[in-house]
DNA sequence: TATTGTTCTGACAGTTACTGCCACTCTAAT
DNA sequence: ATTAGAGTGGCAGTAACTGTCAGAACAATA
């Protein structure tokens, strides 16, 4: 696949490089599950160091603000989604596609962790903008995928524009989710995309 | 219309509460202004209050937090295009009035002020957050104003959902309008709203 | 195995962002 | 004029960061 993985150091990935993803991601997972455990009101940085066993210096060094603790575990998860839909046969309505690999994702089979997870992160501002800030970070990678999907040029308004409208299907789903304990989060994103027009994804060069 | 104003009250408006609505959009005016002016970087409260003229105690008993200052600015805007957008013909094409009331709107009047607002904004990751969070904070509010304009439930997900992928068009458009110099917010704007089905605007009741 | 250069880590000090509290001022109604 | 309620600013305190530096860990050589 063409796009970059999420989040990796652009230059020369030595062992340092990924030994440093791996423990980035043990601390940002970590910190999820912290957060879940005692909710996000007047958790400070010293109550996450201790909980992860590194020293406040530390944690600024992998984290440049306390929220972004919880980025890259959001991240990981848009990176395993985006790989199992690059997976699919190629001849699959790229809406069936869309759907069917959230239908098998984590928050989908967990539903009611995922919930939590949703409500607790959503309670507090700060998370709540970085949710919001890596989903609309990752509409770059999506459009990657999403174009070499359908054969097409990642900047063209269209590829643009249909990644942003994807995210927005998820995003709005994710909200219905979290408040009604009765919503399911792949059947309303199912939903939602398909009031998309089609048109958006039609597979043709020169395309608008 | 049906819609609240954002940011006001819900409560008893009395003259008190409309003179804190009333200096509330002078200072974050002001401290837009300031911002554009001197750039995001190493501003400090201090220098807000300095150039509006409170204490900084006073400064954060308006605003939560610092970044938040500029979020009155961003919704008074979207609160001027909603009710330029709620004056238009209701026989005129909804997508056709979503277009012109922006075209007519202050960014696309302004362009070079527009863009060096976004771009100073955006160069700051708390600013650029608060930014994000006002425009989807702003979906419930077009929820309203389109429910309204169609005569359709506010709360239907086909509701929910065209508000979010009504935003989604200008945000995008925002950005690109925000990249290159020689394009277009509106045209942007126009471009990606012809790009959503028709089907999320038909005003009928009993559609999904 | 020893050594050398680079990166990682943690401690410390310092600045900025924010909050609770209290005294004072201003305003609107008597 | 008076008085109750809300707005304001000063002060002290905590949490969120940042720069600097010394030591630990580690990879690559000899």
């Amino acid at each position: 696949m063409t796009a970059q993985p999420l989040g990796t150091v652009p230059t020369s990935a030595n062992t340092r490089a990924l030994s440093r993803q791996g423990t980035l991601q043990e601390l940002s997972q970590a910190t999820v599950e912290y957060l879940i455990e005692h909710g996000t009101a007047d958790v400070t940085v010293k109550d996450l160091t201790r909980h992860t066993g590194i020293s406040e210096r530390t944690f600024f060094r992998y984290f440049p603000r306390k929220e972004d603790a919880i980025r890259p575990f959001l991240m990981a998860g848009t990176e395993r989604v985006a790989a199992e839909f690059l997976a699919r046969p190629s001849d699959e309505p790229i809406k069936d596609s869309f759907v069917a690999v959230w239908s098998k994702s984590w928050p989908s089979t967990h539903p009611e962790e995922a919930r939590r997870m949703y409500r607790v992160l959503g309670s507090d501002r700060g998370f709540q903008a970085v949710w919001l800030q890596a989903m609309i970070d990752s509409e770059d990678y999506w459009c990657e995928v999403l174009a070499s999907r359908l054969g097409l040029d990642p900047r063209s308004k269209r590829m643009v524009f249909a990644a942003a409208a994807v995210l927005t299907a998820v995003r709005v789903a994710w909200r219905s989710f979290g408040h009604d304990e009765d919503v399911s989060l792949a059947t309303t994103i199912a939903i939602n995309i398909h009031m998309l027009s089609d048109d958006l994804f039609v597979p043709i060069r020169n395309n608008p």
